[in-house]
DNA sequence: TGAACATTTGAGCAGATGTTCAATATTATT
DNA sequence: AATAATATTGAACATCTGCTCAAATGTTCA
Protein backbone atom coordinates (compact mmCIF):
# COMPACT_ATOMS: atom_id res chain seq x y z
CA UNK A 1 0.00 0.00 0.00
CA UNK A 2 2.75 2.28 0.91
CA UNK A 3 4.73 1.91 -2.50
CA UNK A 4 1.35 2.58 -4.75
CA UNK A 5 0.75 5.54 -2.37
CA UNK A 6 4.30 6.67 -3.26
CA UNK A 7 3.94 5.69 -6.80
CA UNK A 8 0.99 7.70 -6.98
CA UNK A 9 2.55 10.47 -5.70
CA UNK A 10 5.27 10.88 -6.84
CA UNK A 11 4.84 10.07 -10.22
CA UNK A 12 4.09 13.65 -11.63
CA UNK A 13 7.42 14.33 -10.90
CA UNK A 14 9.30 13.57 -13.48
CA UNK A 15 12.78 14.61 -12.59
CA UNK A 16 12.16 15.40 -8.82
CA UNK A 17 15.75 13.86 -7.17
CA UNK A 18 14.56 12.31 -4.16
CA UNK A 19 18.02 11.74 -2.95
CA UNK A 20 18.82 15.59 -3.12
CA UNK A 21 15.69 15.97 -1.23
CA UNK A 22 16.76 13.84 1.59
CA UNK A 23 20.78 14.72 1.51
CA UNK A 24 19.78 18.75 1.72
CA UNK A 25 17.17 17.63 4.32
CA UNK A 26 19.82 15.99 6.27
CA UNK A 27 22.07 18.92 6.01
CA UNK A 28 19.64 21.29 7.51
CA UNK A 29 20.21 22.20 11.41
CA UNK A 30 18.07 20.37 13.66
CA UNK A 31 14.72 22.48 15.39
CA UNK A 32 16.48 23.76 18.48
CA UNK A 33 19.29 25.03 17.06
CA UNK A 34 17.37 26.32 14.08
CA UNK A 35 14.97 28.25 16.04
CA UNK A 36 17.75 29.75 18.35
CA UNK A 37 19.12 30.69 14.99
CA UNK A 38 16.52 32.74 13.90
CA UNK A 39 15.57 33.86 17.40
CA UNK A 40 18.97 35.81 17.31
CA UNK A 41 18.92 36.94 14.04
CA UNK A 42 15.38 37.98 14.38
CA UNK A 43 16.56 40.30 17.33
CA UNK A 44 19.01 42.00 15.14
CA UNK A 45 16.26 42.27 12.71
CA UNK A 46 14.91 45.31 14.35
CA UNK A 47 16.30 48.45 13.94
CA UNK A 48 15.62 49.55 17.03
CA UNK A 49 16.95 47.11 18.68
CA UNK A 50 19.88 46.32 16.13
CA UNK A 51 20.82 50.18 17.39
CA UNK A 52 20.20 49.13 20.63
CA UNK A 53 23.01 46.43 20.28
CA UNK A 54 25.49 48.40 18.35
CA UNK A 55 25.21 51.78 20.64
CA UNK A 56 26.53 48.73 23.62
CA UNK A 57 29.19 47.70 21.36
CA UNK A 58 30.76 50.94 22.34
CA UNK A 59 30.28 50.72 26.14
CA UNK A 60 27.83 49.75 28.77
CA UNK A 61 24.90 52.59 28.84
CA UNK A 62 21.85 53.01 31.15
CA UNK A 63 18.37 52.98 29.74
CA UNK A 64 18.05 57.23 30.30
CA UNK A 65 20.83 57.23 28.32
CA UNK A 66 19.87 54.91 25.79
CA UNK A 67 16.90 56.39 25.72
CA UNK A 68 18.30 59.52 24.79
CA UNK A 69 20.69 58.21 21.93
CA UNK A 70 18.25 55.94 20.01
CA UNK A 71 15.08 58.96 20.56
CA UNK A 72 12.88 57.00 21.80
CA UNK A 73 10.97 56.61 25.10
CA UNK A 74 12.45 54.95 28.21
CA UNK A 75 9.50 52.28 27.98
CA UNK A 76 10.36 51.41 24.70
CA UNK A 77 14.05 50.80 25.20
CA UNK A 78 13.24 48.85 28.35
CA UNK A 79 10.77 46.55 26.20
CA UNK A 80 13.31 45.78 23.91
CA UNK A 81 16.35 45.44 26.33
CA UNK A 82 13.81 42.83 28.05
CA UNK A 83 13.16 40.42 25.05
CA UNK A 84 17.12 40.95 24.06
CA UNK A 85 17.84 39.93 28.21
CA UNK A 86 15.81 36.99 27.75
CA UNK A 87 17.33 36.11 24.28
CA UNK A 88 20.49 36.19 26.46
CA UNK A 89 22.36 39.01 24.32
CA UNK A 90 22.54 41.71 26.97
CA UNK A 91 22.80 41.79 30.92
CA UNK A 92 22.02 44.35 33.43
CA UNK A 93 23.74 45.57 36.20
CA UNK A 94 22.54 47.99 38.56
CA UNK A 95 24.25 51.23 39.75
CA UNK A 96 22.08 53.32 41.85
CA UNK A 97 18.73 54.63 40.01
CA UNK A 98 20.36 53.56 36.82
CA UNK A 99 20.39 50.23 35.08
CA UNK A 100 23.90 49.70 33.19
CA UNK A 101 23.40 47.46 30.35
CA UNK A 102 26.03 45.39 28.27
CA UNK A 103 26.69 42.95 25.35
CA UNK A 104 26.52 39.56 27.28
CA UNK A 105 28.19 37.73 24.08
CA UNK A 106 31.32 38.22 21.96
CA UNK A 107 28.97 36.34 18.99
CA UNK A 108 26.62 39.27 18.83
CA UNK A 109 29.49 41.70 18.33
CA UNK A 110 30.66 39.67 15.40
CA UNK A 111 27.17 39.51 13.93
CA UNK A 112 26.95 43.00 13.98
CA UNK A 113 30.38 43.28 12.31
CA UNK A 114 29.66 40.83 9.21
CA UNK A 115 26.49 42.06 8.81
CA UNK A 116 27.51 45.64 8.79
CA UNK A 117 30.67 44.13 5.80
CA UNK A 118 27.55 42.89 4.02
CA UNK A 119 25.48 46.02 4.17
CA UNK A 120 27.98 48.05 2.83
CA UNK A 121 29.17 46.53 0.11
CA UNK A 122 25.61 46.79 -1.84
CA UNK B 1 17.32 80.79 24.84
CA UNK B 2 18.69 78.21 23.62
CA UNK B 3 20.88 77.88 26.59
CA UNK B 4 18.13 78.66 28.77
CA UNK B 5 16.33 75.67 27.38
CA UNK B 6 19.13 73.24 27.42
CA UNK B 7 20.06 74.20 31.21
CA UNK B 8 15.94 73.06 32.25
CA UNK B 9 15.66 70.02 30.15
CA UNK B 10 19.20 68.87 31.70
CA UNK B 11 18.85 69.92 34.91
CA UNK B 12 16.64 67.07 36.37
CA UNK B 13 19.58 64.43 34.83
CA UNK B 14 22.11 64.50 37.48
CA UNK B 15 25.22 62.95 35.66
CA UNK B 16 23.99 61.96 32.40
CA UNK B 17 27.30 62.32 30.23
CA UNK B 18 25.94 64.55 27.10
CA UNK B 19 29.91 64.00 25.52
CA UNK B 20 28.87 59.88 25.45
CA UNK B 21 25.40 60.14 24.26
CA UNK B 22 27.09 62.05 21.09
CA UNK B 23 30.24 59.94 20.99
CA UNK B 24 27.82 56.79 21.05
CA UNK B 25 25.40 58.44 18.77
CA UNK B 26 28.11 59.47 15.74
CA UNK B 27 29.56 56.31 16.30
CA UNK B 28 26.29 54.38 15.04
CA UNK B 29 26.07 53.36 10.98
CA UNK B 30 23.41 56.13 8.82
CA UNK B 31 20.09 55.71 8.64
CA UNK B 32 20.61 53.78 4.95
CA UNK B 33 22.99 50.80 6.29
CA UNK B 34 20.82 50.55 9.67
CA UNK B 35 17.88 49.96 7.36
CA UNK B 36 19.35 47.63 5.29
CA UNK B 37 21.75 45.95 8.01
CA UNK B 38 17.92 45.24 10.11
CA UNK B 39 16.70 44.48 6.56
CA UNK B 40 18.84 41.43 6.35
CA UNK B 41 19.20 40.17 9.77
CA UNK B 42 15.02 40.08 9.67
CA UNK B 43 15.29 38.21 6.70
CA UNK B 44 17.44 35.16 8.49
CA UNK B 45 15.10 36.00 11.55
CA UNK B 46 12.22 33.99 10.27
CA UNK B 47 12.81 29.92 10.65
CA UNK B 48 11.10 29.58 7.09
CA UNK B 49 13.60 31.95 5.25
CA UNK B 50 16.69 30.47 7.10
CA UNK B 51 15.72 27.37 6.28
CA UNK B 52 15.57 28.35 2.42
CA UNK B 53 18.67 30.24 2.58
CA UNK B 54 20.30 27.15 4.92
CA UNK B 55 19.33 24.63 1.89
CA UNK B 56 20.24 27.07 -0.73
CA UNK B 57 23.88 26.45 0.99
CA UNK B 58 23.96 23.59 -0.07
CA UNK B 59 22.94 23.58 -3.85
CA UNK B 60 20.74 25.49 -6.18
CA UNK B 61 17.34 23.94 -5.96
CA UNK B 62 13.71 24.80 -7.34
CA UNK B 63 10.85 25.68 -5.67
CA UNK B 64 9.13 22.18 -6.14
CA UNK B 65 12.09 20.81 -3.90
CA UNK B 66 12.56 23.49 -1.58
CA UNK B 67 8.69 22.93 -1.30
CA UNK B 68 9.39 18.84 -0.28
CA UNK B 69 12.70 20.01 1.99
CA UNK B 70 10.84 22.27 4.21
CA UNK B 71 7.11 20.58 4.13
CA UNK B 72 5.47 23.68 3.37
CA UNK B 73 3.51 24.55 0.53
CA UNK B 74 5.04 26.10 -2.51
CA UNK B 75 3.37 29.10 -2.56
CA UNK B 76 4.94 29.98 0.85
CA UNK B 77 8.03 28.82 -0.49
CA UNK B 78 7.12 31.42 -3.39
CA UNK B 79 6.60 34.27 -1.67
CA UNK B 80 9.46 34.13 0.91
CA UNK B 81 12.11 33.34 -2.05
CA UNK B 82 10.18 37.02 -3.72
CA UNK B 83 11.04 38.92 -0.45
CA UNK B 84 14.96 37.25 -0.34
CA UNK B 85 15.14 38.54 -3.95
CA UNK B 86 14.30 41.49 -3.31
CA UNK B 87 16.64 42.17 -0.95
CA UNK B 88 19.31 40.18 -3.05
CA UNK B 89 20.05 37.41 -0.90
CA UNK B 90 19.36 35.01 -3.75
CA UNK B 91 18.72 35.22 -7.59
CA UNK B 92 16.58 32.95 -10.17
CA UNK B 93 17.50 31.15 -12.75
CA UNK B 94 14.92 29.49 -15.19
CA UNK B 95 14.94 25.91 -16.21
CA UNK B 96 12.10 24.56 -18.48
CA UNK B 97 9.44 24.47 -16.49
CA UNK B 98 11.58 25.36 -13.05
CA UNK B 99 12.84 28.27 -11.26
CA UNK B 100 16.18 27.68 -9.64
CA UNK B 101 17.44 29.47 -6.74
CA UNK B 102 21.00 30.31 -5.43
CA UNK B 103 21.97 32.02 -2.45
CA UNK B 104 23.20 35.47 -4.22
CA UNK B 105 25.55 36.73 -1.59
CA UNK B 106 28.74 34.56 0.10
CA UNK B 107 28.00 37.14 2.65
CA UNK B 108 24.90 35.24 3.85
CA UNK B 109 27.04 31.92 4.06
CA UNK B 110 29.65 33.80 6.33
CA UNK B 111 26.73 35.15 8.44
CA UNK B 112 24.69 32.09 8.84
CA UNK B 113 28.12 30.10 10.18
CA UNK B 114 28.64 32.82 12.56
CA UNK B 115 24.99 32.58 13.14
CA UNK B 116 24.86 28.81 13.45
CA UNK B 117 28.33 29.02 15.88
CA UNK B 118 26.57 31.18 18.01
CA UNK B 119 23.22 28.92 18.25
CA UNK B 120 25.36 26.01 18.90
CA UNK B 121 27.64 27.38 22.01
CA UNK B 122 24.31 27.77 24.18
C1' DT C 1 -4.11 23.44 -29.29
C1' DG C 2 -4.92 21.01 -25.13
C1' DA C 3 -3.25 18.96 -20.99
C1' DA C 4 -0.09 18.62 -17.29
C1' DC C 5 3.56 20.51 -14.53
C1' DA C 6 5.73 24.45 -12.14
C1' DT C 7 5.61 28.89 -10.41
C1' DT C 8 3.72 33.23 -9.29
C1' DT C 9 0.37 36.41 -7.61
C1' DG C 10 -3.35 38.67 -4.87
C1' DA C 11 -6.78 38.77 -1.34
C1' DG C 12 -7.89 37.56 3.13
C1' DC C 13 -7.05 36.19 7.74
C1' DA C 14 -5.10 34.95 12.19
C1' DG C 15 -1.28 35.72 14.96
C1' DA C 16 2.91 38.24 16.10
C1' DT C 17 5.15 42.67 16.93
C1' DG C 18 6.55 47.44 18.43
C1' DT C 19 5.05 51.56 20.44
C1' DT C 20 2.52 54.44 23.65
C1' DC C 21 0.32 55.57 27.85
C1' DA C 22 -0.53 55.08 32.55
C1' DA C 23 0.59 52.89 36.65
C1' DT C 24 4.00 50.82 39.66
C1' DA C 25 8.63 49.67 41.53
C1' DT C 26 13.18 50.89 43.08
C1' DT C 27 16.74 53.82 44.66
C1' DA C 28 18.81 58.16 46.26
C1' DT C 29 18.42 62.68 48.38
C1' DT C 30 16.71 66.06 51.42
C1' DA D 1 8.64 60.53 55.17
C1' DA D 2 8.43 63.04 50.99
C1' DT D 3 10.08 63.92 46.60
C1' DA D 4 12.46 63.19 42.43
C1' DA D 5 14.97 60.31 39.10
C1' DT D 6 15.20 55.91 36.85
C1' DA D 7 13.32 51.76 35.33
C1' DT D 8 9.79 48.26 34.66
C1' DT D 9 5.35 46.47 33.64
C1' DG D 10 0.71 45.63 31.55
C1' DA D 11 -2.97 46.86 28.61
C1' DA D 12 -4.39 48.73 24.39
C1' DC D 13 -3.71 49.74 19.74
C1' DA D 14 -2.23 49.84 15.06
C1' DT D 15 0.76 47.68 12.05
C1' DC D 16 3.28 44.02 10.10
C1' DT D 17 3.84 39.14 8.83
C1' DG D 18 3.46 34.60 7.12
C1' DC D 19 0.32 31.36 5.61
C1' DT D 20 -3.64 29.55 2.85
C1' DC D 21 -6.61 29.37 -0.88
C1' DA D 22 -7.92 30.29 -5.47
C1' DA D 23 -6.76 32.04 -9.73
C1' DA D 24 -3.50 33.30 -13.19
C1' DT D 25 0.90 32.86 -15.71
C1' DG D 26 4.64 30.24 -18.00
C1' DT D 27 6.55 26.18 -19.92
C1' DT D 28 6.80 21.64 -22.08
C1' DC D 29 5.06 17.90 -24.57
C1' DA D 30 1.86 15.12 -27.13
Amino acid sequence: MKTIDRAIECAPHEQTDEATVARVQQSLPDAGVLLRMSEIFGALGDPTRLRLLLALCRQPLCVHDLSQILGVTESAVSHQLRTLKMLRLVTARRAGKRVYYSLDDAHVHRLMDEGLKHALER
